[in-house]
DNA sequence: AATGCCATTATTGTCGACAATATTGCGAAA
DNA sequence: TTTCGCAATATTGTCGACAATAATGGCATT
């Protein structure tokens, strides 16, 4: 299965794809039961399928299994949030620095213009597009790094994880010009070439990203 | 399931542990295919249960499957190779850091202790149980992080991949005494609480494992 | 009234059979 | 002879039913 374009080939498949939307959208809460029975009737498919996508769903971390009890949506607690954040400061900041030497001369320059756009987004003072914008850049990089391990342990592992967070706390995510610079300087450091330079300013960016979400948190709980 | 004392409860558990266990050690050789009828047949279990297997070998990253082909082991190359010490560098490098941090004064003095035996047996000219060892060092740091996401990724997904690609390699590992500086030096900056130097020694230490294999490759290629 | 035990019930784990898809090999046409 | 297409075969995907295990509730005992 290719790792950018998910095609469902299989009815497992669709499945999969169905109940992560489900969960990382928040129209399935997170704790909750996942009934194998039920679900099979929900989406006219036999239970088969559905334990197989409930196990898919265990190794993207969305969801939690015990033996013989059941399947259950995992609980978001600030803690995980932390820890994430974590993984994927370790992890995009490797992808930063090995797209800075594995990416071609045409992705670069892709990247740059990309990021032009996102310059008239953010000057048009247009936000909607915002977070999109946001994945887009992450992703190119995280692909930059032509790194299979890499890459499917932070798009079809963490990500999802992470975009089910930002739904749940319902944060479109504000510090738009901010992080835009930061962005900049990224992909200036990448087409200097300069991989430790990239993983540096990658981390710092997740890091200030993570606590900007955690200052969010804060507040909420007042 | 925990994570480090894993009990196979249920059936497909079972063969689980014993696929993995056959393939990382060779029994099962990269690049063949698993063919769900035979594995049903050999481990006299039913044709479910060994489609799950496969299923969570598929995650570990120690098999692919494609739909409605089957699936194979992975096969290993020299790129594989870096890809994967890539990944671990970055994340090991991050539970060092977090260990720092996070470990008791208890754990840290158990990892003094534990390195003070290693010493021992270096000293001692017992090569047998230095892989062990070293794994043991690494578990207990990787552990100390506390970082459930960070422990997962790394114990049940890259370390059985590493393992196998020992396995396949025919390294027992060298490097004894040279290692057991690196190590003593991490254990230094954990036990002095520097989370970032821990962070920086430990790369450190796995980039230099890394092109001890490589060269080790090249040698075998000749 | 509270607690511990046992039967009942519901849910998950396992199985064998059938359906759908890919691979293989044969034969025909260029 | 080579290549294309089709039929035969083998393998995977899906299904419903049964077995095993855990959660539930009532009953008896203290």
């Amino acid at each position: 299965m290719n790792l950018v374009t998910e095609q469902a080939v299989t009815s497992s498949d669709k499945t999969f794809f169905q109940l992560r939307k489900d969960i990382v959208e928040g129209q399935i809460l997170p704790a909750s039961k996942l009934s194998e029975a039920e679900l099979a009737k929900r989406y006219t498919v036999s239970r088969a399928v559905v334990r197989e996508a409930i196990n898919r769903l265990v190794t993207c971390h969305l969801v939690e299994r015990r033996a013989n009890v059941g399947a259950r949506v995992v609980a978001l607690g600030p803690e995980g949030l932390v820890s994430l954040y974590q993984v994927r400061e370790s992890l995009e900041g490797m992808a930063a620095r090995l797209a800075a030497v594995n990416m071609s001369d045409d992705e670069i320059a892709d990247l740059q213009s990309l990021l032009a756009s996102h310059l008239q987004t953010v000057q048009s003072g247009d936000t909607y597009y915002q977070e999109a914008g946001d994945v887009d850049f992450h992703y190119r990089i995280i692909l930059g790094s032509k790194n299979d391990h890499l890459i499917s342990m932070l798009l079809e592992g963490i990500y999802h994880l992470i975009r089910m967070y930002r739904v749940q706390l319902g944060m479109a995510g504000p510090r738009v010009t901010t992080a835009f610079d930061e962005h900049k300087s990224i992909v200036q450091a990448i087409s200097n070439r300069d991989g430790e330079l990239a993983e540096i300013l990658m981390r710092r960016h997740i890091l200030y990203t993570r606590n900007n979400l955690e200052k969010k948190l804060v507040q909420q709980a007042v």
